[in-house]
DNA sequence: AATACTAGAACGAACGCTCGTTCTAGTCAA
DNA sequence: TTGACTAGAACGAGCGTTCGTTCTAGTATT
């Protein structure tokens, strides 16, 4: 029983199914996905799939956690790694950043898919852990004296709003240049909105 | 023909169809949305809808580009009105707030919606006109020296990212009281942000 | 070591249902 | 009578899901 033997395949074909489905997803959308698509594109068949998922919805429901999840865990770092509030926020956004474009799936999946269409349980994006916990670091901004105080959701819009926006228009292909090439540009007056600071 | 007569079924059919797609669209989506729902909504037998329309992508379609020429409108029409970028961008948020109070379902389906999953043709939202328009306005407000001069994106993303942030968290229902309320409180960090005045 | 047994992972053909679409019949104004 | 319009039954494709089965590996028994 504790012995160290290798079972090769439990989770390893959870995994094949999970990455599968994220890049079907964000291609196509939910919809526009089979499950047959899903086998085909994972190498595994149907009737494992159904083995291992009690249906499709459920498969959507685990990928989006698993993100849902990462994200949190990421933010929760750079918060841990960083004490000002104007570090911490723009260390957020190099991430989202750099993840948009090393895994566009990941975000497209994230931000740009309604999640509400096929996943009528989850709450919207916005109000998932890791977007509480960007505002809880906003709202620790304020305490600071870093940030002016203000509407929470408001501060929250004018510090992330530019970012989250051109994360989407790359998404769309409406920006060439990756990313971080416009870290700085995004995040001097992004900062500027909400410091306490008269730059 | 020039008579005072009314007919009342020509347009007024289509009408009909196309205002009870838009709410079903951005109450359930489009793959959720049957084209009996649509016929038992509207009133109209699904023979009459295939009368009017090619096939449901067509009625889609129709939706879409009504919504975009009337924002196309609208926003022609504060560009003519206002003078100073400042206060064109100001009226924007402003109309882009109420008509998110008045006609929730327009904002659902203009921004929320992944139109790519259903309309393979069109071209991202923000890449439509009214977007292009915003952009344009903000251009010259970088040639008016109103704006500090910088990537046009970037700016745009600044100036309108918050705003729309908060239309979507609002949809999302996570905030309460209504978008006008938070007018000013928007408007001015996000003009703060990109103006090259410092305040 | 050889055998019998068990658990659960994998498989894919088949089912039933819903959908978008078509078809045929009917209505009404001109 | 014609032609634009309406109606809803009928159709067939494609979907998510189920089910009976096979395959694999570990375990117990001899």
């Amino acid at each position: 029983m504790d012995s160290a033997i290798n079972k090769q395949t439990p989770l390893m074909t959870q995994q094949k199914i999970l990455s599968a489905t994220l890049m079907l997803f964000s291609k196509k959308g939910y919809f526009n996905t089979s499950v047959r698509d899903i086998a085909h594109e994972s190498g595994v068949s149907i009737g494992s799939i159904y083995h291992h998922f009690k249906d499709k919805e459920a498969i959507a429901s685990a990928v989006y956690s698993n993100l849902v999840e990462r994200m949190l865990a990421e933010i929760t770092q750079i918060q841990s790694k960083h004490i000002r509030t104007s570090s911490r926020c723009r260390a957020i956004i190099a991430f989202l950043f750099d993840i948009t474009e090393q895994e566009p799936e990941v975000m497209e999946f994230m931000l740009y898919s309604k999640h509400r269409e096929f996943l009528p349980e989850e709450p919207p994006v916005c109000s998932s852990k890791p977007f509480e916990l960007m505002r809880e670091i906003v709202k620790d901004g304020m305490l600071a004296n870093e940030i002016q105080s203000m509407d929470l959701m408001v501060a929250s819009s004018c510090l992330f709003g530019a970012a989250l926006r051109m994360i989407t228009s790359r998404l769309d292909g409406v920006i060439e240049k990756p990313l971080p090439t416009y870290l700085e540009a995004i995040w001097t007056p992004s900062w500027r909105a909400v410091s306490t600071q008269t730059l």
